[in-house]
DNA sequence: AATTACTGTGCAAGCGTTTGTACATTTGAT
DNA sequence: ATCAAATGTACAAACGCTTGCACAGTAATT
């Protein structure tokens, strides 16, 4: 059907190790021989086929993304394509091609990362996930088999991850707001069991503590998820707690815009003017209320392409370091 | 390295054949041979070679997703992201994968459809693109290699396709607004040379005409593209038209959620509080604006999941259908 | 009892590459 | 002139699977 090495050999009048070896460029084939095989690829315009080479090669190319649809937030939180945008530039420089594969909650995940990784359908994996006590993790550290992971595992030495230093972000905001007079800070956070959600709230207590502020935990929600649902309900509950006059906070730093969403939507409708609140992850919409006076950008691209370089860079045997912190960047409303 | 078939054909005392036969669940193979086959697999924990597999069959069981990344469009409008999980969910239920590749601009996106096709790394393409005189339609089309593109081509007839009915989208987004009392309205359009950009201009159109109202060239953009920015633009120059007070709309159908928030943030800032404005995608942001009244749900989701429906149904050799159209929601604002 | 028709299994040839090794041929040194 | 080394190419065996065909063995038909 399609033209193969052996037809450009004929073509050529040389033997099919020989184009192989013009394809590889090796140094054992003769100027004049790459030049008439390389005539001849053009004149049929052969293209490898990939599957065979990566038989012969015992190597795919490929990396594989697994996804987890459980909570709304691939969906509708920019992060994840962002993120897949930079792994795929990054991949693609360097002749490789990604795979993902969406998946309904944890055992899933398993699920496909163990059909990746039996079946040889990918040369590496990346993960997008940071739960403790991660089974994928647990897996392919037991396969011994290359992977790379955005958000910080818990065991950060013998695996290769990417992540913001969201300890250091939430300080930044926090200091931030209290460099513009706040001292009253509401903290909303994200999911139990990652570690994004403990180092972001621990970001805040450290603010809170250097610059000698008490938190009163009546307006400090730390199990929640990265939904405007749960902005709106943390919200909710802090206007209907008793003591909301005592404690009534100035500013809230919650972790993600939709979050953030959630809390300005019940602002709007008890009209409570003077409450200003912070995001995560500079969502074009979030920046359109004029409550919302910061949000820290986490460069999710960023994020992407270095958990690709890490992972394509360890498979090609060059290995340069098993981590990286993406800086973020607190984006203040002009 | 890893256990192939020929392992599991001694572990069972057949050859590999009958191991392979065994795998397809061949009616030529004995129930007794089966079964001992099938404890040798689980015995000795073997998941063919996928490589291998495909290599034999000449079959990748794969298809390849063509992303472009040239507007922010990519990673601001949770569109697409919606759609991939549709596409992931249906491929992975019918054994196949989903590769991408993000691409900056139309000769890229050929570049990367033609490295799918030569070196026969995937069954099939899905396009997300609906461009007039699109060239990888045109390049598949000539190389009659099986795809399935998202949003109307230009030739419906001898292309999959599937797509919103976005003529009737925005007509009865524009009748909705009659029906609110509204007949000076604005419309604001996406890109030129994509359909549905057309579409959703006739839609507003035909609605304008039917109930018998006139359309002032000045409040009507339809050469633009699906950003915030665009939509702030349009904003300022009806703005500053000098026509304004005469032509004046009350209401402005936008073909985006983000070209609504762009133009709902020049209102907000100039302080006009008697416009409202209608979006399309149904972002979870859009309806957070009051002025926001209305947004078409176009069901991403299912778009991706139908795509990949045709294409993979038709590889299988079940042609169900050539096309689909599938239904928006006009989803209002309690 | 001999022929025919199944049934179940194995053999071996692919699928299109890569790569270790062997084999000519040329070159340079003796 | 002879031999060793270097150079350029071809051969053939992988890689792990699928599948057409052949071939036993058994069952059914005359």
């Amino acid at each position: 059907m399609s033209v193969t090495l052996n037809d450009v050999a004929r073509a050529a009048g040389v033997s099919a190790s020989t184009v192989s070896r013009v394809l590889s460029d090796s140094p054992r084939i003769s100027a004049e021989t790459k030049e008439r095989v390389r005539k001849a690829i053009k004149e049929l315009n052969y293209f490898p086929n990939s599957v065979a080479r990566s038989l012969a090669r015992n190597s795919t190319k490929t990396v594989g993304l697994i996804l987890n649809t459980e909570s709304q937030t691939l969906t509708r939180n920019p992060f994840f394509i962002q993120a897949m945008v930079g792994i795929s530039i990054y991949a693609q420089a360097n002749g490789y091609d990604v795979m993902f594969s969406c998946n309904k909650n944890e055992d899933e995940d398993l699920n496909t990362a163990m059909r990746f990784v039996s079946s040889r359908r990918v040369d590496g994996i990346i993960l997008f996930t940071s739960r403790t006590d991660d089974k994928c993790i647990y897996y392919l550290k037991r396969q011994e088999f290359p992977f790379s992971v955005i958000g910080r595992p818990d065991d950060t030495d013998s695996v290769m991850w990417v992540d913001n230093d969201n300890f250091q972000a939430t300080y930044q905001v926090t200091v931030y707001l209290i460099t513009k007079g706040h001292s009253k800070i509401s903290f909303i956070g994200g999911p139990p069991g990652h570690n994004v959600s403990k180092d972001r709230f621990d970001g805040y207590k450290r603010a809170m503590s250097v610059y000698g502020f008490s938190i009163s935990d009546s307006i400090v929600f730390s199990n929640g998820d990265f939904s405007e649902e749960f902005g709106y309900e943390c919200m909710r509950t802090m206007l209907s707690s008793p003591d909301f006059n005592i404690n009534k906070p100035t500013a809230i730093v919650t972790s993600d815009d939709m979050q953030a969403l959630g809390v300005i939507k019940v602002l709007n409708e008890k009209n409570i003017p003077d409450i200003v609140v912070t995001g995560f992850n500079n969502t074009p919409v979030g920046m359109y209320h004029s409550r919302m006076i910061a949000s820290v950008d986490v460069n999710a691209k960023d994020l992407g392409y270095y958990a690709a370089k890490l992972l394509i860079d360890s498979i090609k045997g060059e290995k340069t370091g098993s981590h990286y912190i993406v800086p973020t960047e607190l984006v203040k409303k002009a």
